[in-house]
DNA sequence: GGGGTCATGTAATGTGTTACATGATTAG
DNA sequence: CTAATCATGTAACACATTACATGACCCC
């Protein structure tokens, strides 16, 4: 009943696609996971080991050049089907997302308050940056069908990123000219 | 930067429109603010304390009935200010939001998977269920252009999050017609 | 040879959740 | 009189971030 550790059913899934390293784990956060996720090395390092001695992962050591040691992770049948288990069990929580911004505006009695406007400013223009970003992604990895669907789950998640983005700023927009 | 702790901020905030307990604060969390953030009274009262002992904040005790103590708290002016420059300060960092549902999605390849299709049946029965929890707020706390005024961050916030649950609700919907 | 990246780890600290613990008041 | 709520706290644990630490490889 307690659902615990979500970083852990990252791990899995990644594993599921590729064998992968620590390293490139965390690289994932810092790339399309990061957009819903964010996990550092420190973090990813001691749970790899946590997961392979419950048997869930193993690694091969591989070496580049002439001695750098990497751990090449992937998935164990257990592994596979734990994953499995998280995937098609209900979602029934709504995490609140922790928006540092929305806090700000909350305790911001006064529709005339001036600083509202540079504010909601600020916010349109880190908004409208990630959009762009996101609608870039979009075309350089999803521009014909045949990518969308071969990788369906991501496509998804990115079309919901820019959805939500779009609809941030539109929000914003829309507040700036009731402030004006 | 040093990761700054937002909930002491969201306490001065509260404490600057009423006087608080810790149990009223703890309760906010659970009405408007958790939509945004969220906080455990095993939190809070030790919170309290050491913004106590920083001098942000005071208490004075209030008895209900025949004995039972109430700390009563309060902004003090050096709380004020402190709250004031929290407010005014840039926020620049957009926090990754924790969405465990687009974490399965993310995993799912196949874009004729059978589960995908109760997957997001199940969404969207959550986030149509909250859409009309937060109308509702809306019509009962914001009915007339006066009481948007008189708490404005409120009302916007408000207005933002309905905004989000029904651009989830979209996107969900439309997803769904592509997998059938 | 130097800067950026690849690669792996631990330590210290900070934040958040669940459980433990107690007792008073109020509304039905 | 009893269940729900009011009210405050601590302890243990889980999760997350920042800093510390080391060394190899690759391209210029």
């Amino acid at each position: 009943m307690v659902q615990k550790n979500k970083l852990q059913y990252i791990i899995l899934g990644l594993l599921s696609e590729h064998e992968l390293t620590g390293y490139d784990i965390a690289k994932a956060f810092t790339a399309d996971i990061g957009e819903f996720w964010n996990a550092n090395h420190s973090q990813i390092y001691p749970l790899l080991k946590r997961l392979e001695t419950a048997g869930l992962i193993t690694h091969q050591l591989s070496i580049t050049g002439e001695k750098l040691e990497k751990k090449v992770y992937s998935l164990t049948a257990a592994g596979q089907a734990q994953l499995q288990e998280w995937l098609h069990e209900p979602t029934t929580e709504l995490t609140a997302s922790k928006d540092e911004f929305i806090l700000k505006l909350y305790f911001i009695q006064d529709a005339h308050d001036p600083s509202l406007q540079p504010m909601l400013t600020e916010q349109l223009l880190l908004h409208q940056a990630k959009l762009v970003h996101l609608q870039k992604q979009m075309t350089r990895k999803f521009a014909d069908k045949a990518s969308q669907l071969a990788n369906y789950g991501h496509y998804l998640i990115l079309q919901h990123a820019i959805d939500r983005e779009q609809g941030y700023a539109d929000w914003l927009t829309a507040t700036l000219k009731n402030v004006d």
